[in-house]
RNA sequence: UGCGGGGUAGAGCAGUGGUAGCUCGUCGGGCUCAUAACCCGGAGGUCGUAGGUUCAAAUCCUACCCCCGCAACCA
């Protein structure tokens, strides 16, 4: 037996400074649905996500509410880590930047890779510094002298800083981008990323003073100074794997196959860590998948307008399937998008209750009136198995290329078929004129329903498990097996009817 | 100025050369297995504007108009 091909996949580790809202809600659910579609397809899937739990913002909020920085961070990443249960997040490991056994030696390693190659230098940085934004700002940034965020004149410091040489990678970057060996995904973004490499990327900031920034990672051989940002963060994604003693993790998945990634911190991603990695010799990762900013009814989210939608509570109150299926149905994979109040309720409604709960609840009353209990579909199937293979061909083809809403909207086409297919052959009447082919009809459409429990599975996988309990299929997805036309030899009847997806009432 | 996205039925969107489609809403009909669900049909669009290429354009080209972003509470 042939080893199997891996797949590794990793999301942003999120800043612990602010519980999750809708955005991180978006991020880990792609990169959950992608991870699950490629385990079902049978490849040897990892899949990271995790925190970063660094920075001044921290170690001021925590003065701020005087409390432990340890202790905050800790209670933050909780509610990160419950987002697993809420959303049904199917993630293998869970890092946090503050782990001392397995991240920070990962990020020393790192380090110590690219002062070898020459690419770490020291520089006295002067400029206008912004408390708030906890950066220096260019002159070309501000309005009428202050920052444009906090609304405050940045005040001028000097300050000696540790610089990563990213300009030397520049044109590498570039280079392997337009020659695919990196892809950044949707296309536009890669555009977009080029058009600024192209003028040249420059070195970064890699290092603070300590007493500006106590609470990171030790930068090695250098007391005075601590990590900033960049060589702790962006590092996780191989710290996890074991990279500081490059052991079996690590050299099993890495290269990672896809970062999932939001828009703003396209050029990080593309940008520093590409080099550091081309720095340090490591293996870059295959692909970057760019997703959007959501908007609440139009609006952009915001806490002064009050208008943020909180993930958690929305999980906890439609369950973890409505929420996911709205944000991989609606909001288009890499794009944009909008969480409408009232289209979450109408497609909650339409496409979950109606359309896909209200047909297996009708299949089941059926089946269960007319006491089948066993496949037999020995006549008339070939229009509906015509219909599922087209099916799982389109859905295939839109999941490799990473068009999940593409790959959905093909999975209800099936299953607006089978609800015309039950309303063409009539089985309610059927069974009493012609039993057999009574018999048939349902146990083609039972066939149907169990490979739509199979073609939602990484969408939605808690209704995948129900309709199967209910269909009395196995709950564990063997592909192999079920992959095909009447293989369900040993089905031995129905389990117990339940209402998938009440209907909302406004 | 620049970069990116977008302008298609009342709303939200698919659709990159070959009879304009989906979801919701709406109107009419059917069915009665089902969660007032499901199915069929109708109304509703000169596909932002003006030119051009083509036997054929929402789709390609040119010009123009309008809307939204451009780094955020950092996804």
């Amino acid at each position: 037996m042939p080893s199997r091909k891996k797949f590794y996949i990793t999301t942003a580790i999120a800043y612990v400074n602010a519980p999750p809202h809708l955005g991180h809600a978006l991020e880990f659910i792609q990169a959950d649905a992608i991870a699950r579609y490629k385990r079902l397809m049978g490849l040897d899937t990892y899949f990271l996500t995790g925190t970063d739990e660094h920075g001044v913002k921290i170690v001021n909020t925590a003065k701020n509410k005087g409390v432990e920085i340890r202790a905050l961070v800790d209670k933050n990443a909780e509610h990160f880590k419950a987002l697993k249960g809420l959303l049904e997040l199917s993630y293998d490991d869970f890092i946090q930047t503050t782990d001392r056994e397995r991240h920070w030696p990962a990020c020393q390693k790192l380090w110590k890779k690219l002062v070898e190659k020459d690419d770490i230098y020291k520089k006295e940085y002067e400029g206008l510094y912004c408390e708030g934004c906890e950066t220096f700002m260019k002159e070309t940034e501000l309005q009428d002298g202050n920052c444009p965020i906090h609304k405050r004149p940045p005040a001028p410091l000097k300050e000696e800083n540790y610089f990563f040489r990213l300009s030397r990678y520049s044109d590498r970057i570039v280079e392997l981008i337009e020659n695919g060996t990196l892809k950044l995904l949707p296309e536009n973004r890669q555009t977009e990323f080029l058009n600024v490499a192209k003028d040249g990327l420059h070195d970064v900031s890699f290092s603070r003073p300590r007493d500006v920034l106590s609470w990171g990672v030790d930068v090695p051989d250098d007391e005075s100074q601590v990590m900033y940002v960049w060589c702790d963060a962006l590092t996780n994604y191989i710290s996890a794997l074991g990279y500081a003693d490059e052991g079996a993790l690590y050299k099993k998945y890495w290269p990672a196959d896809v970062h999932v990634i939001g828009k703003d911190i396209v050029r990080f991603h593309a940008g520093i860590w590409i080099g550091m990695l081309l720095s340090a010799d490591v293996p870059l990762p295959k692909s970057i998948l760019i997703h959007g900013f959501i908007t609440h009814n139009g609006d952009k989210m915001s806490k002064t307008l009050g208008n943020v939608v909180d993930p958690v509570g929305m999980a906890e109150r439609y369950g973890p399937d409505a929420l996911r299926y709205y944000l991989l149905r609606e909001i288009p994979t890499g794009r944009d998008g909008d969480f409408s109040d009232q289209l979450f309720v109408e497609r909650y409604n339409s496409d979950l209750a109606n359309n896909l709960g209200n047909l297996v609840n009708r299949v089941h009353t059926l089946i269960t009136r007319n006491q089948i209990n066993e496949f037999a579909f020995d006549r008339h199937f070939e229009l509906y198995k015509k219909k599922v293979d087209e099916t799982w061909k389109k859905y295939v083809e839109d999941m490799d290329h990473f068009n999940l809403h593409e790959a959905i909207f093909h999975i209800w086409r099936l299953v607006d078929f089978a609800n015309k297919m039950m309303e063409e052959e009539k089985p309610w009447s059927l069974v009493k004129s012609d039993s057999e082919k009574g018999r048939a009809v349902l146990s083609n459409l039972l066939e149907v329903l169990r490979h739509i429990s199979i073609l939602i599975s990484p969408f939605i996988p808690e209704t995948s498990q129900k309709i199967r309990k209910q269909l009395g299929l196995p709950l564990a997805i063997d592909r192999e097996k079920e992959d095909g036309w009447g293989v369900m030899t040993e089905w031995k009847g129905l389990g117990e009817a339940e209402i998938i997806f009440p209907r909302i009432e406004s």
